[in-house]
DNA sequence: GTCTATATGCGGATAGAC
DNA sequence: GTCTATCCGCATATAGAC
């Protein structure tokens, strides 16, 4: 672990910026190099290929939003409604950045015909959300009921982004957060 | 309105297959050609160029969208739940094709960072969903509570869609659709 | 209307100098 | 580790014969 921020960590968040907002394919080492001021080329010699930095930007905004957000669910000192509350807050700042929505959706849905493997990352993140809200549910329900509850929230809110963004209209996004009791 | 099927018509009918299994992007020429077995050249007879040939295909599955499944929300003499009943079904079979999910969420997510003109005709059809079940829940409650009821049946039906197709399980789409009462 | 041929540019990826 | 230069293939799109 470096000390300071290094290059491959910056490309990884520049690029995971680029990627979020256009998608896998729509996203070239043009834009990617631009972004992060470094050559073309250069990217060949962190990442293997295209898909190896794509699997690495996902898992690296994965680390991020599990650490920053997810985690808060696991505060049990915290009553279930604000520890729900404190994660709208921040799962709405997240999905409202450059209105790009949530990485992980439009991925599964620019990529689910395929095979690409980085999928597993994507499918390993809901699984985190999922059993993030599943834990709070737990408190009033058992675990089935909970879990039910849990994957119907989660579903209601990537609905309402993809809303939001069609629409570009934020109370979507609202109306599901704020639903999340 | 010509007699038998036309050439365009089945253009139109195989290219929406592909580019709602594939994606806008991710589809091109030489797959729409392959699939309609024509040549490459010939699209441009037909279509200005491809964002052109995106609107008739969009156009195209809404259009029948609307006539086969929507427009059943307005069948007055049957009881609000066997009204549902049958969409939910017509629904399913729709999202489950190819297990390519719903063509109109895709093309959403893959495009909503441009200002594709086509994306108008996905607000359209989203319009047209929400305002068929406002229509059938209008029936138990008042109009406002009706369509938040229905925008949220939307939501749940796309998010359902998007776990179905990640986790390559149908239950997702079965709950959401089975909850539509 | 349908074909062949092809223009033109951008995509990902690599070689090899420094 | 970072650069320049470049390969190769595929993308959209067009020209023009038949």
């Amino acid at each position: 672990m470096p000390l300071v921020k290094t290059s491959k960590e910056e490309i990884l968040q520049k690029s995971a910026v680029l990627i979020w907002e256009q998608g896998y394919k729509h996203t070239s080492f043009a834009d990617l190099s631009k972004a992060c001021a470094i050559r073309n080329a250069h990217f060949y010699y962190y990442f293997k290929d295209k898909e190896d930095l794509m699997a690495q930007v996902l898992q690296y905004v994965a680390n991020h939003v599990k650490s920053k957000i997810f985690d808060l669910a696991y505060q049990d000192n915290l009553p279930a409604a604000q520890r729900l509350e404190i994660m709208g807050r921040k799962l709405k700042t997240l999905y409202c950045r450059n209105n790009s929505g949530c990485m992980f959706a439009n991925i599964t849905l620019e990529m689910a015909h395929t095979d690409a493997p980085f999928l597993e990352i994507v499918r390993s993140i809901f699984g985190d959300f999922i059993a993030a809200l599943t834990h709070i549910y737990e408190i009033d329900m058992p675990g089935p009921a909970a879990n039910k509850k849990a994957v119907r929230a989660v579903q209601q809110i990537e609905g309402a982004i993809m809303m939001m963004r069609l629409y570009n209209d934020k109370s979507y996004i609202d109306d599901a957060l704020n639903n999340l009791l």
